[in-house]
DNA sequence: GAGTGGTCTAGACCACGCC
DNA sequence: GCGTGGTCTAGACCACTCC
């Protein structure tokens, strides 16, 4: 701890929600302005601005113009999910990766996809299925959309070394996307591709991507189970 | 469009974004320092700060002082879910919440609470067991273990027409939490209450929190099926 | 109208970590 | 050592929004 530390924004940070806390300051209180908190805590008010803007991003204090800021009443908390490359996802936990390619086809896509992605169905979509091992267990079962007109360059992509998902990450950057979690019972392929009972409960994961107003892939990611995202609040 | 914004943060990080996304600056590639970019975006250097350390929070830079910036090889992304009030989270899909208390009562834990908190089995909780409603169909299943000894004010509460999540978010803040997300077939138990077929894929959250080391509470809470839980990236 | 947060500036010192 | 990002300051103007 140096000197330059006692004021810095992470102690007014940690001071200001201890007090939320510790119903120093109540939900729904107001709570002083930055130049009164500048003042008391003896520093800039940009300084205190960056604790409350990380206090407000938190989700325990909500600040707006004119009205101040004020102790959340229904403090909604924020979960981080990281999206990890599945490689990686399976070698964090210490198991080896290897994946194997069921299915690789240019083909036309069925109106389900096109309809979540706004596609004409008479295109064309490159079609991946995939399965992931970790160890020599199945891990994942990949079904995969991809738009081929927004990136050209995965026609002549051999997946055997690397993955669907490894190869868009580091090659087809997107601007947006959004992301379902939810359960399903394993359908009776996929209970044979995971080993599993036809019915197991089933973690799944559907992802859509678009780089601008271009759909860029939609996959469908069925864990096998026992699979658990994990996060700290 | 004011002119202010012309040279803002906002502006720089899109367009430091855009050049990730198309490919000016390739994934691993070191990119020009705050100095220069300052120089060449016409602003100070806390404003190329401020937008580099949000493209670094969205997980397409990493930084670190001396090595400088970086695009990121494989860009983690990162999802933030937000953990509602299940009251609102039902009210905010239209329909009407109500819920129903099937058990409130304090008594020993079993081995598997005790264990997860860091407690000894010896001293009793509050044991809460509740079912959400949407309408009138069950929504959410909800079994909760409440630290009395670290909120004593809950004993006082009922709980008929505030539910213990509701209270307890507005009166018992946490420093922090974790969260587990998984799918498992519903139990006996689970599939009438729910009113599911025993087997049925349920979505699953687990939530322990605490304020600072100690715990204030541990909950599983089981989804009817069809729950799903989305975001966007 | 006026109070509050949002942002920008120009400068400064410091911490980290590669060499 | 020294280049880079991390942070802080003092001041300024602006945008929003409540009154």
């Amino acid at each position: 701890m140096t000197l330059s530390e006692i004021n810095s924004w992470q102690t007014i940070k940690a001071e200001v929600m201890r007090r939320i806390v510790e119903r120093v300051w109540l939900p729904g209180d107001q709570i002083p302005n930055e130049v009164d908190l500048a003042e008391e805590f003896g520093c800039a008010r940009a300084t205190v601005n960056r604790a409350l803007r990380e206090v407000a991003e938190a989700g325990l204090v909500e600040r707006r113009r004119k009205a101040g800021t004020r102790v959340a009443l229904n403090p909604t908390r924020k979960a981080t999910l990281e999206i990890p490359i599945t490689r990686l996802e399976v070698e964090q936990r210490g198991w080896r990766w290897r994946h194997v390619i069921l299915e690789r086809e240019e083909t036309l896509p069925p109106a389900v996809v096109t309809t979540r992605l706004g596609l004409s169905d008479k295109i064309p979509m490159l079609h991946v299925r995939t399965l992931h091992y970790a160890d020599n267990s199945p891990f994942l079962y990949e079904d995969r959309w991809v738009n081929i007109s927004a990136i050209e360059a995965i026609r002549s992509v051999n997946f055997q070394s690397i993955d669907a998902n490894e190869w868009l990450v580091q090659n087809a950057p997107f601007t947006r996307g959004d992301i379902t979690f939810s359960a399903a019972n394993a359908t009776e392929l996929e209970a044979e591709l995971l080993e599993a009972k036809k019915g197991a409960a089933i973690f799944v994961i559907d992802r859509t991507t678009w780089n601008g107003d271009i759909p860029v892939t939609l996959v469908r990611l069925a864990y096998a189970p026992g699979y658990r995202v994990h996060t700290e609040l």
